[in-house]
DNA sequence: ATGTAACATTGTTTTAGATCAATTAATTAA
DNA sequence: TTAATTAATTGATCTAAAACAATGTTACAT
């Protein structure tokens, strides 16, 4: 973690929830002690079992939140792009995060001090509205999640990863950013059998694949095997 | 389901948080269409993929939340008693439920209309902050079960069950109000497996059992089960 | 009281998917 | 440019836990 500014939010042009709030209810911006940080690639955001001190904004960059389990076990529940909130599921009842996220390319966040976001849905709940709906969007993810890891054999759950990607990359064509092993732990499955599930899938003709590209030819296979496992 | 009353909430006696905030904003209790509904030993008080038309209280008796998976293959997530909100987790984003709650003993709900709690939260964000945190202890034991149920042996599984249900039923001793079957549903584990798994812990000495009843023996053992599987 | 359905138990078989092992390819650093 | 990591691939083996099967038990309705 590189700190890049030590400044208030008016000098940043990113334009963030937290910002509106502040201009909405006219407060003022100096000791906000809002700070930016760097991540490099591989770099922990936060981690499991630390602390919650700051909310924690993600303002450029990918990173992955995960859990982190026995013996090196993780569980990626998914990925993060701008805007997002990185601090948020332990936000209200939690002093401890129940989560890792780590920037899978370099990335910068924003850090707001817990209190100054608490003084501020204390005078606007919009703020209160809006953190509220991106928690159930997480939720609604980790629900799925769930059904996912422990409804579906392994080939529906990595056509199920796969298609989630699509929608987070924003097209049937992508760059994963993502290692083999880590999309094996978006689906609890081993980096040996992603592997060969890839190729499964690839000799079907169902995707296809070099190196870290990966076009999904035909999707509409890819949701029944993601249906029927 | 059986209505039992279509009361205003100043003929109920239960005071919940919805109550609470409508004498706080100073609010009409008429016109509210609030109903009080029971349900009767394995009825469904709301089901997966209905839309989200009130928000559902538990005002008495025992409820289980799970996910309906494929070929009637549940995921139990956690159990509920009064007071609990039970239309929680698709309050803020999902227009459907995205889990099913179903009585495990005689129950009795209290269903407050969507629009009302929505005016309410409205006025007061006191409403919204409480039940944000409701909210978030669900997400905190969710959490928790996706790490149980994906890192753990069956072994491990179903000592954090029996150690959550002497947590639920307040004591180490404990009348089971669910079966086996569904304690295999809180564990992901198969009927059989669970009813072999509760005859090895006797075998043990960790547990004793004699039907329903059950009591933790050895509860340190247990937990230390629980945590290396 | 008696039959029916839900629940509990035990033994056997099967299999999906992990783990182990070894090799090749691609990054990254020096 | 070449070591040194880190990532990807393939095959062989192993095992935890599900599925299958059969029987005993309890509870509930008529």
């Amino acid at each position: 973690m590189k700190i890049t500014r030590n400044v208030s939010c008016e000098d940043c042009h990113q334009k963030c929830d937290i910002h509106k709030a502040m201009v909405l209810t006219g407060r003022s911006f100096t000791g906000t002690n809002s700070v930016q940080a760097q991540f490099s690639k591989r770099e922990k955001i936060c981690k499991q079992g630390d602390n919650v001190s700051h909310a924690i904004y993600l303002v450029e960059g990918t990173a992955k939140l995960f859990i982190e389990g026995i013996n090196g076990h993780n569980i990626i529940l998914y990925l993060m792009k701008p805007p997002a909130y990185i601090g948020l599921l332990s936000f209200f009842e939690s002093i401890q995060y129940t989560y890792s996220v780590t920037a899978i390319e370099e990335s910068r966040v924003c850090m707001v001090d817990l209190g100054i976001l608490k003084q501020l849905y204390l005078e606007n709940h919009e703020v209160l509205l809006r953190l509220n709906k991106a928690f159930g969007r997480s939720v609604a993810l980790i629900m799925n999640k769930i059904i996912c890891l422990n409804q579906k054999n392994i080939r529906g759950r990595i056509a199920e990863s796969l298609l989630y990607l699509a929608q987070f990359y924003g097209g049937d064509r992508y760059q994963l950013s993502i290692t083999r092993k880590e999309l094996g732990e978006m689906s609890a499955i081993s980096e040996e059998n992603t592997v060969r599930l890839l190729t499964e899938l690839r000799q079907e003709g169902i995707i296809s694949i070099h190196g870290r590209e990966l076009t999904i030819a035909d999707k509409t296979l890819l949701r029944k095997i993601s249906e029927l496992g």
